[in-house]
DNA sequence: AACGGCCGTTTAGTATTCTAGACAAATGGC
DNA sequence: GCCATTTGTCTAGAATACTAAACGGCCGTT
């Protein structure tokens, strides 16, 4: 009877088995469902969720095809229900070193994985409501104009020197409703847009 | 006779036998040694750098152990020989879209997961030269002042506008060798410093 | 040449993953 | 209530990963 000794719960990181079962129901999916798509069996899919095997490379790569999320995307994946979206001006972090000193949006950067712009937004610009596209962290701050956001139904009319930061895999839509551009110094991770 | 039908060779990126051949020369190791640090056998290693079997994500874990990375971030990095490392000013890229127009440092921005800040050196700041810590990529952008930048041996000085990015596993080194203040944008994945 | 040592590869056997199918519990219609 | 579906789990057997030990090749020394 194979135990969890050799790989079952990770040693490091996560449980592996836990957080497919989480995404699994993000996405509504059954186990039955998820195996179709990613070619496998709905028994693989369970053990894998119950940490009874450790998946090859293979296999895991097959089971994430399921829904739209790179493996190394999977595994570095946070799982935090709900972590801070919106952050005022004055939550922004001024951090001072010795000889360094920077500011950064948001508080706990550990595990975190972006690129940040400069963006300009013409009066009215609407990015639509799409792209779940693969998984991805965004953040921005504004500098100038007004900046209407939306995320995971949740939406924000921000001013300069308000940031945010969420999870791209939630739909999201920028919006600048002014008369005057509105200017974004934003970051994410690879794909942009 | 296993094939590399089942999951020898990656159908999406790259193959990840070659690139755990080249990690681990880079790191200047034998198979064996690998294994005997990873806590598995050489002929794993041997089979798993020929792509001829998919190893379990207990494997993976226990090898990747052998080295400082992560799981996830071997999965996404980038193996090209000698990327870019120096940008002139002129090198940055504008990129206007249709509402959304925005500057941003290097040319093939796909697979990058960096995070910006806003640095400040004083005269005669030096970060060292240690650091090989667990992976990650590092960019910036010089704002004001001189930065002597040293990366994997190899030193540049650079002058307002000028930016750089390289792979935060080589060897690097930030210095102002300047009388007045040097600030710089700048980015870098999840351990920032 | 012959030896010892280290290298990457390969092979036979063991351990594990994965599949196909059966099982019990929960759900929804009628 | 009863049937039909769907759910997650579990089991026997096929497929695959992993180990331990060998093999041939290469280099430096004797």
């Amino acid at each position: 009877m194979p135990d969890a000794g050799a790989g079952g719960n990770d040693t490091d990181g996560q449980d592996l088995g836990v957080r497919l079962r989480e995404l699994r129901k993000m996405y509504g999916l059954s186990q039955r469902e998820l195996a179709k798509r990613a070619g496998v069996t709905n028994g693989t899919i369970s053990l894998i969720e119950q940490s009874r095997i450790s998946p090859s490379i293979g296999s895991l790569k097959k089971v994430l095809g399921g829904f739209p999320i790179s493996i190394a995307d999977f595994l570095t994946l946070d799982m935090s229900p709900r972590a801070k979206v919106f952050y005022q001006a004055k939550d922004l972090r001024e951090i001072a070193g010795g000889d360094v000193s920077f500011r950064l949006v948001g508080r706990d950067t550990r595990d975190r994985a972006i690129q940040m712009m400069h963006e300009r937004y013409v009066p009215g610009a609407d990015t639509g409501e799409e792209m779940l596209s693969h998984a991805g962290e965004e953040c921005g701050i504004v500098i100038s104009g007004v900046l209407e956001l939306t995320v995971g139904g949740e939406s924000r009319r921000l001013v300069p020197g308000d940031a945010y930061y969420f999870n791209s895999r939630l739909p999201h839509r920028f919006q600048n409703p002014g008369t005057v551009d509105c200017v974004v110094v934003s970051a994410c991770t690879p794909p942009s847009f």
